[in-house]
DNA sequence: CGCCCCTTTGAAGCATATCAAACCGCGTGG
DNA sequence: CCACGCGGTTTGATATGCTTCAAAGGGGCG
């Protein structure tokens, strides 16, 4: 029943270390964020790249009167922050307390003619173009249960431990990434958990146990791509 | 109030010719696909590079019950068709009878080093990213007639005539770009025009005259970014 | 000239949002 | 250590925006 594990072994681009991005050994820093605080902001200036090292980070784009679509959840292993331009395309907060490691941004600039760098750097780029894209297709075109059952998949996909999924963001952040209410992904949840794909690890409700993956991955058989 | 159009500067990269972008010229072939034909299929094999001189072209993704998403419509000036990997993500047809010129894909890799050839397909893909997450703030948090209202906009800026704006596309495929029915997006426009932000030229409701366009970018007004 | 596709508009239905209440776990302070 | 407050989640009732279904008109192209 794990097959689907074996999914793991292409999408780990970003698990390339950092230091790797710019084709040589670069100087990079640690920090710590608390959970809720802001790593940058849209329109910011673009001054370093980060590779989560523990945590997990939501990037999101807001509308003047506050409803917020969040474009991607990233989580161990992944870098994020990287721009061609010198501002930012949306806003990241640290979803629980979050270590990075962190780098200039133009070591890209300085080293990014370098064939590996430029190798790197590109499929970061098409790698978060291509998610992009299938969550186009998700927010236009599925239903709440199907999206959620999606996020499932993905997460899963992306979580390293097998069995228990932690989640770590809330039922609005999902929300806010599947472009539902919170009450409509509490509801598909349920209706996951009473036809048995999933169940609640202990009384936590972010602790999760995809008890059946293939009926999961059911409620979104539509989908013509895993990946 | 032709002044919004002075944001045509900014996006005309897509204007560099399709011979400059491997940094220097290459032989390029000219193909015509008549209206309603596949450019290239979701999965297929990357062969070619393509810029639209005439014409218009859809790139969408289907589910496997046949729902459709409408990643973006290629326009006069366009290239499309750059992928990373040897597949596409994406599948392409011609609206209307359309006129590319093709160069075979491998110019990019052969040539994929000189330093503008970087640059520029470094700017293409960052700039079909920066697309693809406005659209995905606009699929997963808009209302319908918020999402017809930036179609419009978008259109409006991207379409080089003034005066009449004239839309190669049916409403169903409005609506597949903005995750609407076709009905839904007739109401939105019926309603616009209603209210004097825009009318329809002749008795075609394919030409559209704008003509308030504050009031347009109003319906859309909680849009941060306008590009 | 005629057919077919496109568009509009209306009526009804449905999926999801909104509003509301209760429960729970957790951290905090008494 | 317990009471309390608070954020998070679930669930129910109701509301609503969009879809679905249906019909009619119009225009363009063969």
């Amino acid at each position: 029943m794990l097959v689907l594990k074996g999914k793991n072994q292409e999408r780990r681009t970003s698990s390339k270390e950092l230091d790797e991005l710019a084709g040589h050994a670069v100087k990079c820093s640690e920090f710590k964020y608390a959970r809720g605080t802001e790593i940058f902001g849209e329109k910011g200036p673009v001054e370093y790249l980060y590779q989560i090292k523990t945590g997990a980070v939501r990037g999101y784009k807001l509308l003047t009167d506050g409803r917020r679509q969040i474009m991607a959840f990233h989580l161990p292993g992944d870098i994020f922050g990287v721009e061609n331009s010198a501002v930012h395309r949306y806003s990241a907060e640290a979803i629980v307390e979050t270590t990075v490691r962190l780098t200039k941004r133009h070591v890209l600039d300085e080293n990014g003619d370098s064939a590996s760098a430029v190798t790197n750097v590109r499929k970061l780029v098409t790698d978060n173009l291509r998610h992009a894209e299938t969550h186009m297709l998700l927010l236009g075109r599925k239903t709440s249960v199907e999206k959620v059952a999606a996020f499932l998949v993905e997460m899963d996909i992306r979580s390293t431990a097998a069995g228990v999924l932690k989640l770590p963001m809330t039922r609005r952040d999902i929300g806010d990434y599947l472009g539902l209410t919170l009450e409509s992904v509490s509801r598909a949840m349920s209706q996951l958990s009473r036809c048995g794909a999933l169940s609640f690890s202990g009384r936590s409700q972010r602790q999760i146990i995809l008890q059946d993956r293939e009926k999961l991955a059911k409620f979104d058989y539509c989908t013509n791509d895993r990946l």
